[in-house]
DNA sequence: CCTGTATTTGGCAATATAGCCAAGTAGCCA
DNA sequence: TGGCTACTTGGCTATATTGCCAAATACAGG
């Protein structure tokens, strides 16, 4: 039988995994990724943001298991350990069609 | 053609509905609500935190789009809008699964 | 070895989030 | 009306996140 803090930590699990996916430059990423690798160069011409900033975003990805770095050469390229985290967006595009179809019924 | 504001704002939007889901607590309500609607009162003890804690959970899923209410005298019940934020789990399960199998392989 | 390129890390300021208590609102029932 | 229960909101503090710059590290090529 699973104690309370079992499920705890369980969903503090999940939690932690869903909230590395929670930004949108960490979304293009993962967007980027699913097509296929890339090193930190070609994701920080994509995002528009600092090096830095882009290499924290794969270092959050990275310590949530989400992706895989490996070195080569001179640069570091990134994948996707599974690749149905494409799922995830099936989904919460469905979430944002359902608001929108409510907000259409209150207008009308 | 999108330009690349339309491309950021899209993604915004994702990210805004995934962070509502990103604790553990509201977790564990999406959780509870994809068995049944339920009202504040019995997710409050479900979770055990202050009810206005509970609250402010709900009003993110709440806003987020991923949950809708409905008072019914003194109560005011929740359910999910759409039922499809389940297979988020599956696959948060098998990044889980995939990191526990590469440290598995490290220890051998 | 020296230089340039790619990436990570440290540090900092701005902003956002979480949780509690206290106070406010709303509906039920006597 | 008055009191009770259910819920939300305001306000506060503690903590976490984000993004930049600057500095450190790693590697390739001459």
């Amino acid at each position: 039988m699973k104690s309370d803090n079992d499920r705890l930590a369980l969903y503090e699990a999940r939690a932690r995994i869903i909230k590395a996916m929670a930004h949108p430059s960490r979304l293009i990423i993962i967007d980027e990724l699913a097509k296929e690798e890339r090193c930190v160069c070609e994701l920080t011409e994509i995002i528009g943001a600092d090096t830095s900033t882009v290499s924290k975003h794969l270092s959050v990805l990275r310590n949530a298991g989400i992706v895989l770095d490996e070195k080569r050469g001179n640069q570091v390229y990134y994948r996707l350990r599974v690749s149905c985290i494409l799922d995830f967006f099936g989904c919460v595009e469905s979430v944002m069609q359902a608001v929108a179809r409510d907000q259409m019924r209150l207008v009308r």
